[in-house]
DNA sequence: GCGAGTATAATTGTATGCATATATCCATGA
DNA sequence: TCATGGATATATGCATACAATTATACTCGC
């Protein structure tokens, strides 16, 4: 019962996550190992890795009795942005400096597939596309330590936002502003792949302060 | 056997990930879960825990058989510190604008304590004042989401500066910097604080790369 | 009626056992 | 000799049992 599937601490991390982010446990509510492991059926053994995953990104904090829900503020989606547009900018510029052809080739496959699901209109699909492109540029960018920061920023602007569209009704869209950080990458030219990132950024920042009204 | 004391899986994250930045455990070598578990004279289940977190901050990877340890790089160290540079000014900047009274005098104090251990010369206790320094700024800037960025990448440079410093015997002195940081909070003078703090985690890169001959 | 002290319940920390998957080694046959 | 197949060893994933601590409720004495 080992290895092929994702392990149910992995499943259960991500399904936490995700109610967490997406207020299926309001801020504020109280986890117990023990009530998760009956809600969830499964042993307390994976809940307890999945639970102290969420202690580390402060989705939740450790209290009297069992844990307490965080999530995150506007406030603290703003600083992510801010921190983001410095550091994915020197991504951008490692990513320009280090990116092999193979990879590159793989960025722009992947901006292809983006453009087809904008024709499309497929939000949740083009949504995807994004991140995975972000993440592209972590993992290009030739040292984990860039994905190992980044990805947890990520991801929580990701489902912050999502949490902010729906309830505006609005999408965003920032294909353009992609396609100008991949020429500048493929051009191997780190100040404009730099600026290009951090413009980008800067600009969903403020799509998002915009959306949730900040 | 649950004391008040600090629980087994934190006390062995703790020594692993010390061990591994500093090449107790070399890197390549491979690590499992039993015998770390008949090493430390523990049960698998801690064990289990503190490896877990080992391979989230990507200090170690799953394969075939246990987890290969994979520390940092020489490079990697200097991106951490690249990041450092832009987020810690960030960090210093915030700190400025929302640090309370009560913060400042602590940090203050910090500063008094620091200075007498290097009347004395108690390099230990001064390398401790120096990380409680850091995390302050961290901690008064106003949301977790700079401690939560910071506190694993300046926990890693620090490990790797000790096995810098240990190899080469020099030791290294920032506490002017650090009073220039705090007179810039202190003031509530945000640029110059980000400033400030920007110069001095510069200066602590070009004092490692040094150090470590990079 | 109320406070102190104690019993009880609830919760996490740790150990252990079992199931399962993978690697390794050895034997056997062509 | 070499490939192949199976037995064995080793590793992790999960469940469960137990220990210990802390919160809560309750009782008893005043």
């Amino acid at each position: 019962m080992m290895h092929k599937t994702i392990s149910l601490a992995d499943q259960i991390f991500e399904r936490l996550e995700s109610d967490i982010l997406t207020g299926v446990y309001p801020i504020g509510s109280v986890l117990t190992e023990l009530s998760l492991s009956e809600d969830l059926g499964v042993s307390r053994t994976p809940i307890r890795e999945a639970v102290r995953r969420l202690e580390q990104e402060h989705l939740v904090e450790p209290s009297s009795k069992g844990v307490v829900v965080l999530s995150i503020t506007p406030h603290d989606a703003m600083i992510i942005y801010d921190i983001r547009i410095q550091v994915e900018g020197l991504a951008a510029r490692a990513c320009a400096e280090n990116i092999t052809d193979e990879q590159l080739a793989e960025m722009k496959e992947l901006l292809e597939l983006q453009e087809f699901y904008i024709k499309k209109a497929d939000s949740e699909k083009i949504k995807n596309t994004d991140s995975q492109f972000h993440q592209m540029i972590y993992q290009f960018a030739g040292s984990p330590v860039y994905y190992d920061t980044l990805a947890p920023l990520h991801n929580k602007t990701q489902k912050f936002r999502k949490a902010s569209v729906a309830r505006s009704g609005k999408a965003v869209n920032s294909h353009e502003e992609h396609h100008d950080i991949y020429k500048a990458i493929a051009a191997r030219d780190p100040d404009a792949a730099e600026l290009a990132m951090k413009r980008h950024v800067e600009e969903a920042k403020k799509r998002l302060a915009e959306l949730a009204e900040i």
